[in-house]
DNA sequence: GATTTCAGCAAACAGTTGTTTACTCAATGG
DNA sequence: CCATTGAGTAAACAACTGTTTGCTGAAATC
């Protein structure tokens, strides 16, 4: 066991998530394209020039951020499309996923609703590609349950869109609530979408 | 008429005119929140001194532009709710409406679109209280339509703030859209109004 | 017409920025 | 054990930042 090859990869990683999370923590009170570079390493305890050991660039980070924020998000909709219930129950189930979410990974989902529209292309372009597979996902599971039967792929494709955006504007709202807030914006959250589903069930299609 | 007075008011309103159109052009490239003075300055072509003579922060530049681009939109949707006819012509027409507006103002559109979430308290702020108000207007009008008789309150409000947070989204879409991705975008945008007001008509409140 | 006001300027201020250079010294692999 | 690799450092770079100071000259006031 005392064979320890790997161990400066190891501390390598270690130094890139030192720089991920000081940029993360330095984003809570500004946004992305006002960060510096020499910010970034301070907070992280390195010197300026470490850092291109890493990152070619900011946005280069930032772009990794990006993934990083939006990776668990995949899994997340597969979890609570899985779900089955009375209508109500799910959209219940699902609102308190994204809050529970939104909790522990704030900063990520600040992140991430500051930078879709940001100033930096690179990392608002990651964004949207990110959405964009996520939207794609949440098309197919929509087109899967019994409701959109024989529906055009553009209806499923529009409701889609509907929820992601709407599940992305929930989220951002959170991430800068107080309790009592959170509690209001989770509350009226869950009315918009059964409007939304109450629209669906009456949708007619082509 | 050659008794000029007010002359020095007039040239002052326009030298701040030019640093907020400078900093506004300059804004289409970045974010407020990466925006220095110097360059907002420079791109008005005064010098850096002359910027305090009209602000005393970047930040009260921002609020004076949050309120510059809001403005416009109160007497936008009190249009709008004036028109009469049938439900889907009413949002095609609104669709229309919003469409025109991006067109015509993109750069402020763009401005709030990124700084409803962006790092910069004041401005941020300032957004979100002047949409409040523009829901609130929002409210009232879907208030006195007959689909509403008899809902709560707080049901038209979250109606109303599903409309709001929709159009703002699809105006920021339709900000950096191609003309084929703009008729893509709109016609999405009418099906989901459609959606939704299809929602309302068979919810049943309280 | 003399006096006051005040928008805009030039210059200087101490800090900060991103990037490059030559370096150290521990982990690696033969 | 010895040579190589490469993560991280300290120092220096020109360029730029926001803000203050004293000034100029045209508009405003009396």
């Amino acid at each position: 066991m005392s064979h320890t090859t790997g161990v400066r990869q190891a501390q390598k990683q270690q130094s890139r998530r030192a720089l991920m999370d000081a940029a993360l923590h330095l984003l809570e009170h500004q946004s992305f394209s006002s960060l510096g570079m020499r910010e970034v390493t301070r907070e992280a305890g390195m010197s300026p020039a470490g850092f291109y050991r890493h990152f070619r660039d900011l946005a280069d980070l930032g772009v990794a951020l990006v993934e990083e924020a939006l990776a668990s998000l995949h899994e997340m909709v597969r979890a609570a499309f899985k779900e089955q219930g009375e209508p109500d129950e799910l959209i219940d189930h699902a609102v308190r996923v994204i809050a529970d979410h939104v909790r522990e990974h704030r900063a990520h989902v600040r992140f991430v609703a500051r930078e879709r529209f940001g100033g930096v292309a690179p990392v608002r372009e990651a964004i949207a590609a990110e959405l964009e597979r996520f939207t794609e996902e949440v098309t197919q599971a929509l087109a899967a349950q019994p409701v959109s039967a024989g529906w055009d792929r553009a209806d499923v494709r529009m409701v889609a869109e509907l929820y992601v955006d709407h599940m992305v504007l929930t989220a951002a709202a959170l991430q800068q609530a107080d309790a009592e807030t959170e509690r209001q914006i989770t509350a009226t959250a869950r009315r918009q979408l059964r409007l939304i589903s109450l629209g669906r069930r009456h949708w007619v299609s082509g």
